[in-house]
DNA sequence: CTGAAAGCGCTTACAG
DNA sequence: CTGAAAGCGCTTACAG
């Protein structure tokens, strides 16, 4: 490369990286670039990764659970926002320990950690110079500075409210099965419980819908025998479930039991009767976790918590 | 490292490595994994992939388009099966080119690609000796030997038996509006007409529903006025649009029209009424695609096709 | 059975 | 404005 450009490796370096303070007559940038695309020459990223110790690449790490529609735009909105900054975001699904070489392989400049994250793995990979982003606290108290537990804890206040709103004074909350959703479903549960405190209205009545008609009946009838008038289900996907328990038993929604899911899946709409639910504003909370990858490369232009909504109504007819 | 277990380098290399045809001395051994398990030490994977010029990633492109719980189950399944092999999936959704500085930055072993292939970009991957796997064929004629195009076409051929099975001779095909889509609805759609063709029956009528609910219930009139008393849906999303769009118009499934998906995504059971559809298999395809993967470097142990169905109708109440 | 040495392809002080 | 040289941390012939 260096010399079919009739230049030394050290220039090349200079103008393929635009490294600032250093002038290059333009002729000499132009035989470079004239060379490279002769070439077809492609830098060895595990050559500038082993001198520089860290490569461009920031490793998002996944919960293994459910990963629904949501979780995957926000992968896209993240993928395409730190692109923009030079860095690559590489997706990696968790599944316990085996992911410590992986981190290694790849020398990533940060982790977002959209899992669980044991200290002690985190304590190996800060040593490692890596950037540790967590976005996942199990405890409401730690999400305050937390873009995606904070979005999380708003979805459930929103429905808390739409519900508050049309009327309701008792309201029902619909937990999914899965254990792996349960560290989400509390973040949500705490804000629907804030909302009716704030409110002053009854704390919600949980109860585990499962995936099973017939369980979902039984547990419409006992919502509406203990007074509760309308309920906010986890996700669409445990909406679905009540709805069809309801439809079973001739209980109709919002009339007998107002249902609000959260994620507004692309069938929420063609639900019977079509599902109100709460629309996640996921492109602000990937912008929020792009900042805190950025904020400690690039200080000045990116400041605190992102602005905007993070959650709104699309009201339908279910609530 | 090499000097708090009192040996060199290139004894430590060969212990880590377990470089076969290299008699290490039991204590020697042991002191070396002591005194890994001392520091914490990792063994750096850039200087390992610059030095060999590959490193033990695998990289899986995504084509940018609606994923479904399907797609992630893909992923899961690979990064399962590839682990077991010392291998490191990692995912990355297509963005149109600027990946290409991706593959350069993780040097993978192999790039399986589930998206649309460009020749140039093929050609350079392979150049810089990487194994590169397309998974995504646009004509059927490529399909023979694809595992994943193959499992698609064996969706429709599913589908279209199925209905043939319970009496229908005119069936109707439900594609998506997503030009994304086309081509995977393209795949789908070959192995309608080619059951339909074997069956004797009509070819399929292929109308595009939308997720417009109106749209979809002049599209269910259509088809009954053409005689058509049966659809195969795309996938369960666009199945969903079909049933809201006839239960508008009092029309009934599967009297009136029977309707079978694709996918059986989680609320396919709490549709009204409930909806018939075909699970794909996914294990099958996942395992299709690892072999690929590693045919190349492991030659006796794996084989041709994956054996075992690709797909099984899920029956409900729908069709 | 073990080690000294070369070299993978970059970046970056440093010297001109 | 440009280049010679060191060194990032490995692997692997090769020599003992």
């Amino acid at each position: 490369m260096a010399r079919e450009a009739g230049v030394s490796q050290t220039t090349v370096s200079y103008v393929l990286n635009d490294v600032p303070h250093q002038k290059i007559a333009a002729e000499t940038r132009y035989r470079i670039h004239a060379a490279v695309a002769k070439l077809g020459y492609t830098p060895s990223a595990a050559a500038r990764a082993l001198r520089k110790g860290q490569s461009d690449i920031v490793l998002l790490l996944l919960a293994d659970m459910p990963l629904g529609h949501t979780a995957i735009e926000l992968v896209e909105q993240l993928t395409r926002i730190l692109r923009q900054q030079g860095l690559s975001v590489v997706t990696r699904i968790e599944d316990g320990g085996a992911n410590d070489s992986l981190w290694a392989d790849l020398a990533p400049r940060a982790v977002v950690m959209l899992a669980p994250v044991q200290a002690g793995r985190r304590k190996r990979m800060e040593a490692a110079g890596i950037q540790v982003i967590n976005a996942w606290r199990r405890k409401p108290e730690d999400a305050a500075h937390d873009t995606l537990a904070h979005s999380q804890h708003r979805v459930g206040e929103v429905q808390a409210r739409h519900l508050a709103a049309t009327g309701h004074r008792h309201i029902g909350y619909a937990a999914p099965t899965d254990p792996r959703l349960a560290d989400f479903c509390e973040l949500r549960l705490q804000g629907v419980r804030q909302a009716c405190r704030e409110l002053g209205i009854d704390p919600p009545v949980v109860r585990e819908v499962g995936s099973d008609r017939d369980l979902a009946t039984d547990i419409a009838h006992e919502w509406r025998t203990e007074g509760v008038t309308a309920v906010c289900a986890f996700n669409d996907e445990v909406a679905f479930a009540l709805l069809a328990g309801m439809r079973a038993a001739d209980l109709e929604a919002p009339g007998d039991l107002a249902v609000i899911g959260v994620d507004d899946i692309p069938v929420a709409q063609f639900a019977e009767p079509p599902l109100t639910t709460v629309d996640q504003h996921i492109g602000v909370v990937a912008a929020g976790l792009a900042q805190a990858v950025l904020r400690r490369q690039d200080p000045p232009e990116v400041s605190g918590q992102p602005r905007g909504e993070l959650a709104t109504v699309v009201v339908r007819q279910s609530a």
